[in-house]
DNA sequence: GATGAATGAGTTTTCATTCAT
DNA sequence: GATGAATGAAAACTCATTCAT
């Protein structure tokens, strides 16, 4: 067998091996949306493995293929969805001069994100304000948002932002928006209220 | 048994059963305790009725000589703390000249109650995030608000305050709290991040 | 209220107590006499806490009133079987000046046990041939059986049971009766038979 | 690929196969061994077909090309033991002039596969005391008894052994050997207690 | 009013078996 | 032959609610 054929053969193999390893993704994924969208509508506990599987197309008993039981189908779609929001948050962050600009760029991003994904978001609000999360997952789904916590610092050295705990800048500047969420079926919020709302996010924590 | 003593006995019988009716506000008082303890700690759908009467000292049918079923339990006590939060947050207040002076006191009023009744706030914020509770009681709960709504258009005549919708409002400057209620077990929150906290409220939605 | 009196209510309150704590005594005993019968036909876990709810003419989550969890269940039974069979056997037991007279008197009662109580006896033999009941159980299941060992023990000092390991008297003298009667829709035993078996015993451990 | 490679390709593809058609034997092997130990530890019906697998180290599906199903499983396995136990019973057998010296021959043969082949012995008192096995297969597993029933006939003719039921003298001298074996995590044989223990068996079916 | 034993529908999870690859 | 993902029926167990006392 020369170099090349060698190499199809090992192509082939790692395809199949692949295939067989990651079971079905695509069943994995239905499990996740029809977990996301029934949470949202009756929360964690009102909503049996049952609906979930009926919803994804799926068996009961296929869940415990990709799941060990509802705690840790719960807490994968959280990470999963946390991470899928901080990705969104930071997409095309890069340290530039201006704070402010930095800052209105990422703010945007994550108000984007909850107005769009509204399903995601809802269920991560869900899941905060909620004992349903396990502290692990919690504490995984949290350190994803160290740039926005880096950028703060920054604008404090700079003198730009306020000299308080990044608690108070987060309550005061970012988790409005979800309050803002939750309300989007009795607040319709379009463009304008989106930079209104900018302001008065920046406005809280500028000094 | 000869009739004398047969009217003791009926006697001792009333008594008892008058003591019980004596006891029975307060053993809805405890029932309404232990579910807000329980689903803080647990989530509705986790916290069983029968786990709630334990609590409360009381057997499990006795719940339901005071409230309807589990929905009605937890409509009821949503409504009964979301009174009380709403008779602390304007308990003192009379409109004066001062808009600002008016909502620096209802505010603090606000962050008073949350930190100080952390149990009742915690459960107010898992009602608000949640499922859990029925639209009516929802609607129920949310018009004992209208003073400060009243306090802003006042505002906005007055040119004090921002020409934005009332929902963005509360979200920026009142909503934050909740955010620093459910982390103040990773912020302790000391009085002079009350007025930083304040500062930061007023400036989001002042002009 | 004259003594007489009080005394009657005083008898009224306990009789109600007492039955409110016991809870129906006649259904734990349904479930215990079904989990014999069905354990026998099915083997533990082939038996499913339906089946046994339904022959104990009781509903499934009624068990759970009564025992923890079905290997609760399976240990409880299994405890109280023993304690009924040692009990037996040992039911006139006074220690004579005859070791053998002794000896002849509790080998035939456990025989007629088995014999007699066939139900409880082939849940026993089950139970002490799988690994269905955990080991605090089967160790508090064993101690009853000391007073055979004590008499063992006392025939070996006037010299007339052999000097050797009780594991072996037990084995040779009383395990055998556990086999006849595993056999006993094959091998149908007779009066004369008892005797033939009680003479096999007796002269394996006599010296 | 030219070919020559697709040749060998094919090649390799083959010699697999050919390994695992050799390997088969062992497979077979391999889940007998697993069943007889996880059902040793946990129980015929607490032992998944998975696990049985997994400890196999073969697919759940490769059990199916072997066995029927479960029960035919557990069947198969069964009489294969028994075979295996009464081959070693009598496996240097030859009918001699002595009863007696016949019987002890092969009376610690049993002793000997019985204390050596602890997993299989095990096993074997798991299926005769639990209604795991189906009939047929227990018929199956006792025909081989026969060396011994006609051994004892003999014995019997010559008045050497007891003139009783062969039920009972199976109780009395092979039966408790399965005791002692059960036992054997609390009492330790050793070759001392073996001849004792023959001395009792002997005992019991001497006249 | 108050109790708590009893219910049974509903929940999570397991596992023997199949079948496309 | 061999695999292992997928199935779905059935298991153990829970819990809101009722009702006789």
């Amino acid at each position: 067998m020369n170099v090349h054929s060698f190499f199809i053969v090992a192509l082939l193999y790692n395809s199949a091996k692949m295939k067989s390893n990651l079971k079905s993704n695509s069943k994995r994924e239905s499990l996740v949306k029809a977990t996301i969208q029934l949470v949202n509508n009756n929360g964690f506990h009102a909503t049996p493995m049952s609906k979930i599987a009926k919803m994804a197309g799926v068996s009961p008993g296929t869940i415990y293929l990709y799941f060990e039981n509802k705690q840790d189908l719960v807490n994968q779609v959280y990470i999963e969805v946390k991470r899928s929001f901080t990705r969104f948050a930071f997409k095309d962050y890069k340290e530039s001069t201006s704070v402010e600009g930095d800052f209105e760029k990422i703010w945007k991003n994550i108000a984007e994100f909850k107005l769009k994904e509204v399903e995601e978001a809802l269920f991560l609000s869900q899941c905060d304000n909620t004992p349903m999360i396990d502290e692990p997952s919690r504490k995984e789904g949290l350190k994803h948002l160290s740039p926005l916590l880096e950028l703060w610092k920054r604008g404090q050295k700079e003198g730009l932002i306020k000299q308080v705990s990044p608690y108070l800048l987060y309550a005061f500047s970012i988790y409005p928006i979800s309050f803002l969420l939750q309300q989007h079926e009795r607040f319709d919020i379009k463009p304008e209220n989106i930079n209104e709302a900018y302001e008065m996010a920046w406005n809280s924590i500028k000094i």
